[in-house]
DNA sequence: GAAATTTACGAAAACGTTTTCGTAAATTTT
DNA sequence: AAAATTTACGAAAACGTTTTCGTAAATTTC
């Protein structure tokens, strides 16, 4: 189908597959004239070789994976950015999975993926409880994987990740600065790394300045941008509302503007709010959005230099590299003391 | 290395290797009962079948290329999650490759392709006014290629587009309604199926209403953000400067935000703004953002169904596919009359 | 009950590479 | 100039599948 493959080059070199197979590896065991003659006849037949053959030959793919939860959504976009960066530098193919944050789906995509399609593979879990032996299998057949970002916690593993703790102290400690004394935290059901470290942080913050924690301040939200709204205006709507809230995903700070519209709450006066966040577009809010931004593109570039470094032995193999990353507090006018 | 094969299943159940493919195949030739146990076998070691080899001898690979200018941006970022759908739903496996709006590696991306390693390929055009030989060579070896949104002109091929022309009339339109007598067209350098058709529906409209097409109006911005605030700067602060802007992309409405700001002009009062936009936090903008918006989405998951017809020849090969899908637009603060 | 057919399996080729090994011819060493 | 080495190439195996073909045994047909 493809069209020309190591055979017709050599009829039309009149030489064997062999010494053309060789000639375009640069082997020592072809001369230099028949090197050059092969190397022009390849580039005038645009000959391509066949990854199929290679790969199963070489039992090597030259590609990696990457198993994120969910695309559309600026975090995720700007990490494969970082990872296509690094991958197309060093001649890899990007093989992408979505698993929409269901884990069935990544149970069985991180299954499909022992059968050698890939070189390494970089995941961001999903949400929820499940098990680890998915990936654990995977690891143990001696694919090298990088979690980053949402990371699992009982199990040995390389990852590259933000300091979320930092992140959620520094933010609930700038609400607390700015005059809140009530601070909510939104979170999503199920158990993520990073939810938990953020809210590590928040719970750390609110100790140390004395506030009381209150269950009820803790929100868990579901998937569904209008449940959530329902949920968060609850919240906003209760005796003893809060006067804070440090959003521990972009979407629902986002849901979180819209109830305000509806509830006539304006920010910052009577609600002060911060969030964890990519979005460009967080200063053009309104108002502005203060966040904490991860640097997602480093994330991506970092997990992806360390996955190469893994797949090339690089590492020395003894050690499993703990990468962690600062986020940077970007104070704007969603929590400032007015 | 990725472990359990063809063999070690033979060798494990007492059967030929042939057997036991004819048998997960689900054969004829195979006994039920023979078929039971090699399913069992294979579900026990988790067998996965090698892609290399089935893919070197069927000369399929259930993989195809996604090829698209960049990731971080809404818009492609969203038809990935479509295609992405459709992909996995189908069985295929999706390569994800960003050319970061350079011709050269769409043309070496491109060559690459004719190697077999995918069964078809969603392109959306890089900017510039780079020949499409490499597309005609790629088309030519038999690769199905759908192209979306980004088209090229000067070649026969299946396309998924938005009604751009209309887009751009009924925005105008919209600016004219609301007052604007001066507008400004921001597009970007080099050629791009989507600006110019645009383009021509802003032309459309300003003749329609008997307004005057200015050169100076229309302002051809880069790739540089800072570069692009001080072109827009200057338009808006030129002698009979414009009232209204139609943004071809989000990215330059985003600047022409920032550039307002700085100027102390005032949305939609002293300028009305309307964008072609994906982004979803546009009615948080400050002012809110009258948007065009490209069903981003419902493109990339048309792009991928026309696609599988292609590979899966449903479509019966004689006639070309041009699918149109509508955009909507959405009327906000940013361009209605106070 | 012999012949024909069906059932259920195995042997082997093929896909396009890479790589090991073998070997003439050319060159260098003694 | 014979021996040893180097140079430059070709033949063939191997990677793990799928698929064609061959064939005993079991079953059906006459």
């Amino acid at each position: 189908m493809s069209g020309v493959n190591l055979k017709k080059l050599s009829e039309e070199l009149g030489l064997s597959i062999s010494s053309v197979s060789k000639a375009l590896r640069d082997s020592y065991e072809i001369s230099t004239e028949t090197k050059k003659r092969v190397l022009a006849m390849a580039e005038k037949m645009n000959y391509q070789p066949n990854p199929f053959a290679r790969g199963l030959r070489k039992n090597k793919s030259t590609t990696i994976a990457v198993v994120i939860p969910e695309i559309a959504n600026n975090f995720f976009a700007l990490a494969i950015d970082g990872i296509q960066l690094v991958a197309q530098q060093k001649g890899y193919h990007v093989l992408t999975y979505v698993t929409h944050e269901d884990y069935k789906n990544e149970e069985s995509t991180i299954n499909h993926l022992q059968s050698g399609r890939v070189d390494g593979v970089l995941i961001s879990l999903c949400g929820g409880t499940g098990s680890v032996k998915h990936l654990v299998d995977l690891q143990q057949t001696g694919v090298p994987i990088v979690f980053f970002d949402r990371v699992p916690e009982t199990m040995e593993c390389p990852t590259v990740t933000t300091d979320d703790f930092e992140g959620g102290f520094k933010a609930t400690e700038h609400l607390i600065r700015s005059g809140c004394k009530k601070i909510a935290y939104l979170r999503v059901r199920g158990y993520l790394s990073t939810t938990e470290n953020r809210m590590k942080g928040y719970q750390a913050a609110l100790k140390k300045y004395n506030l009381r924690e209150e269950p009820k301040m803790i929100v868990e939200c579901t998937n569904d941008d209008e449940a959530n709204q329902v949920l968060i205006k609850k919240v906003l709507k209760m005796k003893g509302r809060p006067d804070g809230i440090l959003s521990s995903i972009e979407k629902l700070a986002i849901s979180t503007y819209y109830v305000c519209n509806d509830l006539q709450l304006t920010i910052p006066q009577q609600l002060k709010i911060i969030s964890f966040s990519c979005l460009r577009t967080a200063s053009l809010l309104s108002p502005a959005l203060s966040t904490i931004t991860p640097p997602a593109f480093e994330i991506g570039k970092e997990s992806a230099e360390l996955l190469f470094r893994m797949i090339l032995k690089k590492n020395n193999g003894t050690h499993i590299d703990k990468i962690v990353l600062q986020s940077s507090l970007i104070v704007r006018d969603s929590s400032v003391k007015k």
